[in-house]
DNA sequence: TCCCTCATGTAAAAGGTTACATGATTTA
DNA sequence: TAAATCATGTAACCTTTTACATGAGGGA
């Protein structure tokens, strides 16, 4: 059955919640599962076609009179197994790739007051990207005093928002105090 | 003069702190910086010679007797001015990519017992990392009682060191959080 | 009238990983 | 004798980004 690429294992992941188009899933890829790993429309259809191919997934062309036909994906029986599998099998841990902390380990030759501002900036960024998943959290937590049952989709999707806010958070405090750092030094 | 990728940049940050060969540089790609842009050799020396080409770089060769002959790269007036000017450019947030919180999107699919162990190790191998970069704040404090001066490539590393405990730190929280559900929660 | 949303694709280029290729010296 | 280190490269492949391509319907 071919062996299915962490992008194919993204599409799965998805279409395992529901049956989904092409473009619901370019859609679905902004949040929150799109924050830990993008994918555009270009990569998506062509990847649908060879999961479908492999026998992964499969399709119903629904037709609709106000807007263009639509192709609908699911998950086949292989595509579930799949999937399943994939979740608990050994993984290396990434290498991350952050043009920022790269900048950083320059930031002696930079100008001292651009650097700054660029640091004062992402800081910003990353703190408007904290507030954006603690305002779903308190959607989340609004709907129910205790957290989701840890076997249901919505606990999954709790604990990726969890990263995403650790995550923010941190890349938040780190410009921040980088910026100090430049902002409070020596002239 | 044409444009310099983020690799190219990569490898330029490193020869501003001296002189380099292809080889050393995919040493140097281990730690600290390559935590957060890793490549290896060969994507190195091809970048190193189209560095030069542009007029970024320049070489001379050095003779070994008891080794192979090196070719020791180092950074032109207009490389450095690149690397300078970049530092502070306009830079959009990166987009994340992280498997292990992909397969937390589907947790619910998986093997409980499985996915604890899993996340277990990941939980395990980022204090790992931790604790080498702890290694490495604690030797530098045992140089000096106050930080490096920020105009100094000593706290460029610093701050990328920072990062780096940082990120491992909230990596390793979020696996213990995870795998602590996964284990306390209801069978 | 112009732009946005819905909807699906292809193609070219750039970036990154893995494998191929060579060869001397040192260490276990 | 086998493996690791030093040293430099190329080639094939896979992934990702950006641009090209089309077309209907709705709202400002």
């Amino acid at each position: 059955m071919s062996t299915i690429s962490t992008l194919g294992y993204a599409l799965l992941s998805l279409l395992a919640r529901g049956e989904l188009s092409g473009y619901d899933i370019a859609r679905q890829m902004k949040a929150p599962i799109g924050y830990f790993w993008h994918a555009s429309h270009s990569q998506i259809y062509p990847e649908l076609a060879r999961l479908e191919r492999d026998g992964y997934v499969g399709h119903q062309v629904v037709e609709q009179h106000d807007r263009p036909d639509k192709k609908v994906y699911s998950l086949t029986d292989a595509g579930r197994e799949a999937l399943r599998t994939w979740v608990t099998s050994p993984l290396d841990v990434p290498s991350v790739r952050d043009e920022l902390v790269l900048r950083a380990f320059s930031l002696w030759l930079g100008d001292r007051r651009e650097a700054a501002a660029l640091f004062r900036e992402h800081e910003r960024r990353h703190e408007a990207q904290l507030e954006e998943y603690q305002a779903i959290e308190a959607h989340i937590k609004g709907q129910s005093a205790r957290l989701p049952s840890i076997d249901s989709p919505e606990f999954a999707a709790y604990a990726t928002l969890q990263r995403g806010m650790g995550y923010e958070r941190e890349c938040a405090a780190w410009c921040r105090w980088v910026a100090e750092q430049l902002e409070g030094g020596p002239v």
